[in-house]
DNA sequence: CAGTGAGCGAGCTTCCGCTTGACTT
């Protein structure tokens, strides 16, 4: 038995870091934390100067079994959880739950897994921080008299199982708010010039060059005059100015730049990465993947300097310690990068090897050399008009770290081809050739994907990079926001061209408003958050966090008593939320729209139990109103009269197949043929249940049938073997079983199957289990 | 699997941050 016990929060590191210290430390984890607030009430005894109610949860329990048996046995208990607010509740709990000596028990920490680190730690240990301590246990209370106070006002105001909360209704605020901005944007345009020029140089070669007008016409007229004034101009060089420029790298990821451009550059959902991350981590093949940190250890420049140096050359090195400026970062990792720089690949699924090849390009690149630029710009006057064109062209002289690595940008408003200039000289005539006046609309601001959403977290200081993926996965389960994909509009262009001396007008065509997995925010978010900012306008603001994060660094640094925090905060808090319950009306996001022109009945949308719903005529005893479900793709703030009422053309009957007839609507599932008693989905973004006709109808059905025989392998009666979604199974009776590995699922016999039935093949699950 | 849309009332829902699996029809 070891006489040293050392505890840190994860497992992984607890491997690593025992391979450091030797036989005398026995090195285990805490998973996290292991106690917290109960679960099924408030856990905070508001009368009792707010005094906290722990327990262990059920999932902790063995956990904690196990902790407190070897902690028994070891003569020395070292707890190493990490250096931050949390990391020091975790050692408090730990001590208070384990039965621990407080005055014995020694708290260590390290910011590096290096033996040096490690060592040092073991050298100097401290006790707990209460101080840091009740700044966490603020934070808890704090989140959870927000959360479990404000959540039952939304169950009475607006529906049951909502929730809000100190980051996900801030969240949610982010989206309904640009939402709103975008509804409220109206699309301005401006006719932009570019032309295409050529002359000779004073070296006597023929030279070609393309070149914009920045000056923007808003009015078609005005962008034709200009192009007459083009058409009697003589062009000229008049300048050419080369200036020398440098780019330097981004810094190695944190959780939120490594969501970012796994998005951009591999198309990962926030939750993907995380946990395609977690597997190398767990593999040690990369650091820990929660961390706010751009920090590098010591260990890892020299080592990274040694694999550039040798890779690339001496030129191409360049160390570089990049400081940490989120807000309210704790900086108790690393930055994300290879364990080994080294290994420029690693073995594993497809996704691991992309996402490391990122992490390790990025990590690298961190600590190569600027690249040098030189960027040209020629402008080109016009005789008849005071208006210039601009050719602008950049060449790399040096790459540095652009070598292996380019960070992508979210916005597609992208800067254009900077394309190598050819030789001009100043004075220079160039001939015209095509100019070109096109409009050009503005783009409303962008809706927020998941990955600009952590972004925009992470400057607000609102949520930690562990709870990152939860925030955006919490927003959807409760339905206030979704990720949707719209398929845009054609939008027509006028384009105005110069050629030989004429003006020529001609239209052309784009897509706008196109979206693909972007968050959209749905009714039910607008609704709880405008009922939100109108009564807790506080908690709503996008500096609250901001704001209790400083009290809580007073806490920390032992200027202010945790209570007395809490304190001031929950009495007005407490306050209003027994005014709104108290004054409020139910929330319905109802709207009047206007009469039915064929029927006289008026015609409103709110949100119903099931949904947002369009109602035609009041609802009296002698007259029950009709129905209609939204479309996902509208919004109760934005529907019109007409888009109300086309929603009552479905169900609509399009024709007989087979002597039934064909009917199509939009149910739970999306628009749907239903034909004979079956259902058929209708194909997203090809079929529409509007315009369908009854010889596309027809054939879904066939392609349906189709599929459906694909699907079984096998049939003895009652018993099927099918093949679904993760492979061939067996279904009998409602249960689905697993066919065990080896066995061929096509040549299973009756006998066979009925064996796996009885024995082996125990239920994987049931169709009457779905949980309510 | 492709409905429902009223109202009653019991009993339930809910927060944020720290960590991994279990399990998928």
């Amino acid at each position: 038995m070891a006489e040293n016990l050392v505890i840190v929060e994860s497992p992984a590191k607890a491997k690593t870091i025992e391979k450091f210290l030797g036989k005398d430390f026995s090195v285990v984890s805490s998973f996290g934390h292991i106690r917290d607030l109960v679960k099924n009430n408030l856990g905070v005894e508001v009368e009792k100067g707010f005094a906290p109610v722990y327990e262990v949860p059920e999932d902790k329990k063995k956990v904690v079994a196990d902790l407190r048996k070897l902690a028994g046995q070891a003569k020395t208990v070292w707890i190493a959880s990490d250096e931050d607010r949390e990391g020091e509740a975790i050692a408090w709990h730990l001590i208070a739950v384990l039965g621990l000596d407080p005055e014995t028990t020694r708290r260590i920490v390290f910011h590096e897994i290096t033996k040096e680190a490690i060592t040092r730690a073991v050298e100097s240990p401290r006790q707990v921080d209460m101080n840091l301590v009740n700044a966490q246990q603020a934070r808890r209370i704090l989140d959870r008299l927000v959360g479990f106070e404000l959540s039952p006002v939304l169950w009475k105001k607006v529906q049951p199982s909502l929730s809000a909360g100190r980051v996900q209704s801030v969240a949610v605020r982010l989206l309904v708010d640009r939402e709103r901005e975008i509804i409220n944007f109206t699309a301005d345009s401006a006719f932009r010039v570019t032309g295409s020029f050529s002359g000779k140089n004073s070296e006597g070669t023929d030279v070609q060059l393309k070149a914009e007008c920045p000056k923007k016409f808003s009015t078609e007229e005005e962008a034709r005059l200009f192009l007459e004034k083009c058409d009697e101009s003589e062009f000229t060089v008049d300048n050419i100015v080369v200036k020398p420029g440098t780019r330097s790298p981004a810094p190695p990821f944190t959780t939120s730049t490594l969501q970012q451009e796994a998005y951009r550059k591999l198309g990962f959902s926030v939750a993907q990465t995380m946990s395609v991350a977690q597997k190398l981590y767990e593999a040690g093949k990369i650091t820990y993947m929660r961390t706010d940190s751009t920090n590098l250890s010591s260990l890892a420049l020299n080592t990274a300097r040694e694999v550039i140096t040798t890779e690339y050359g001496a030129g191409y090195s360049r160390t570089r310690q990049f400081k940490t400026h989120s807000r309210g970062a704790q900086e108790a990792h690393e930055a994300i990068r290879p364990t080994y720089f080294d290994r420029k690949e690693v073995p594993g699924s497809n996704n691991e090897k992309k996402l490391y090849e990122l992490i390790w390009r990025r990590a690298i690149a961190s600590q190569m050399a600027d690249a040098r630029t030189e960027k040209t710009t020629i402008s080109i006057g016009m005789s008849a008009s005071p208006v210039s064109f601009t050719a602008t062209g950049e060449v790399i002289l040096f790459d540095g770290f652009l070598k292996i690595y380019t960070e992508s940008y979210d916005s597609n408003t992208g800067e254009d081809e900077k394309a190598i200039l050819p030789r001009v000289d100043r004075g220079m005539k160039l001939t015209p050739g095509t100019i070109t006046a096109l409009q050009r609309f503005t783009t409303p601001p962008p809706r927020y994907t998941e990955a600009s959403l952590v972004k925009k977290l992470e400057e607000l200081g609102i949520g930690r990079p562990s709870t990152y993926a939860p925030i955006i996965s919490t927003i959807q389960s409760r339905g206030y926001v979704s990720r949707e994909d719209r398929p845009g509009e054609k939008r027509s262009m006028i384009q105005l061209t110069l050629s030989k001396g004429k003006v020529s007008r001609s239209e052309k065509s784009e897509i706008a408003g196109k979206e693909k997995s972007k968050l959209f925010p749905k009714d039910i978010g607008m609704i709880v958050n405008d009922f939100l900012i109108a009564n807790f306008p506080d908690i709503l603001d996008y500096n609250f966090t901001a704001e209790v994060e400083k009290e809580f660094d007073e806490i920390a640094s032992g200027e202010t008593k945790w209570d007395k925090m809490i304190s001031s905060f929950y009495g007005p808090f407490r306050k209003t939320v027994d005014e709104s319950l108290a004054t409020r009306a139910r929330q319905t996001g109802a709207r009047q729209l206007g009469t039915d022109p064929a029927s006289g009945q008026p015609v409103s949308v709110k949100m119903s139990r099931f949904g947002p719903v369009v109602q035609l005529g009041e609802a009296s005893p002698d007259n029950k109103p009709r129905f209609a479900n939204l479309r996902r793709d509208q919004l109760l703030e934005t529907i019109t009269l007409d888009e109300a009422l086309s929603l009552f053309d479905l169900p609509r009957t399009i024709g007989t197949f087979e002597n039934d007839e064909m009917t199509v609507g939009v149910g739970k599932y999306g628009p749907y043929v239903r034909h004979a008693g079956k259902f058929y989905s209708l194909r997203k973004g090809v079929d529409d249940p509007y315009t369908i006709t009854a010889e596309r109808a027809i054939e879904v059905i066939k392609e349906k049938r189709e599929g459906e025989k694909q699907k079984v392998i096998n049939e003895f009666g009652d018993i099927k073997v099918l093949n679904g979604r993760y492979g061939p199974y067996i279904s009998h009776d409602n249960t689905n079983y697993r066919i065990p590995k080896g066995s061929d699922p096509g040549k299973l016999t009756r006998e066979e199957c009925q064996a796996i039935i009885e024995k082996g093949g125990r239920p994987k699950s049931s169709r009457g289990r779905k949980k309510k």
